[in-house]
DNA sequence: GTAACCAGGTACTTCAACGTAACTGGAATC
DNA sequence: GATTCCAGTTACGTTGAAGTACCTGGTTAC
């Protein structure tokens, strides 16, 4: 239904705003196979930080994008997994990240043709 | 061509990162139908600053996405237009926009939801 | 008992992006 | 000759996201 990306107050902008947040990415291309936990993500993700992570996490349960699950084991184990949601911005995302690889030779070229021209 | 993005040094990293930026993607719908002159675009993209679009342009130009043409007219004219890269870009870009628009709803509901739960 | 693991939290700092406001200089228009 | 349009530029201030470093409290393994 008619949104206007281009109107000030629309809110695809907001939602816009959170997929390119600098880690939203990463986290939804991490969990593609399955829930991890959050040592399991600092490890594979690598250069986010625990403190960024969270965050990260936090914002994204917020938006109905990842759920958090505690298990009530002992020692407790929690697991983050892609809702039915996150899991649908996979596809829109994998084509992102299919193009950005693509691409990223034609890119550098043309960065380094505008540092030397 | 094997790229990680998980791994720190991947430059598809650098190129999503420059994706990411706020107004990129506006830039890039925006020319979707063809080259736009400075203040069209600023009137099109709602919000946008003509320093911040400035910034913007340079960006892309640099990176390639973007193809800066001035006329030799009395008065002068510039027109900035997708370059074939830029215009492939449109792909996946449009998907995450009709992701966007199509999930606003849902994702509105579930930040009302962790508001008040 | 002590060392490491898990899942973070806190406090502080930094930095780039973003925004505001005002200005420029040439050309055309009234 | 005063104003407006175009295509920005410059200086300055703000903000929010990200990073650094260190701490915590429970649990299990050595």
């Amino acid at each position: 239904m008619g949104y206007d990306v281009m109107s000030v107050t629309c809110p695809s902008r907001v939602v816009l705003h959170r997929i390119g947040a600098r880690w939203t990415v990463f986290v939804v291309n991490a969990l593609e196979d399955g829930p991890l936990r959050f040592t399991a993500l600092v490890a594979k993700i690598q250069g986010v930080t625990p403190k960024v992570l969270t965050e990260t996490l936090r914002a994204m349960e917020e938006d109905g994008l990842l759920a958090r699950v505690e298990y009530a084991e002992q020692p407790p184990r929690v697991e983050y997994g892609l809702t039915d949601l996150g899991r649908s911005l996979l596809i829109p995302l994998r084509a992102v990240r299919e193009w950005a690889e693509t691409h990223v030779p034609e890119i550098l070229e043309a960065r380094e043709r505008a540092q030397k021209g």
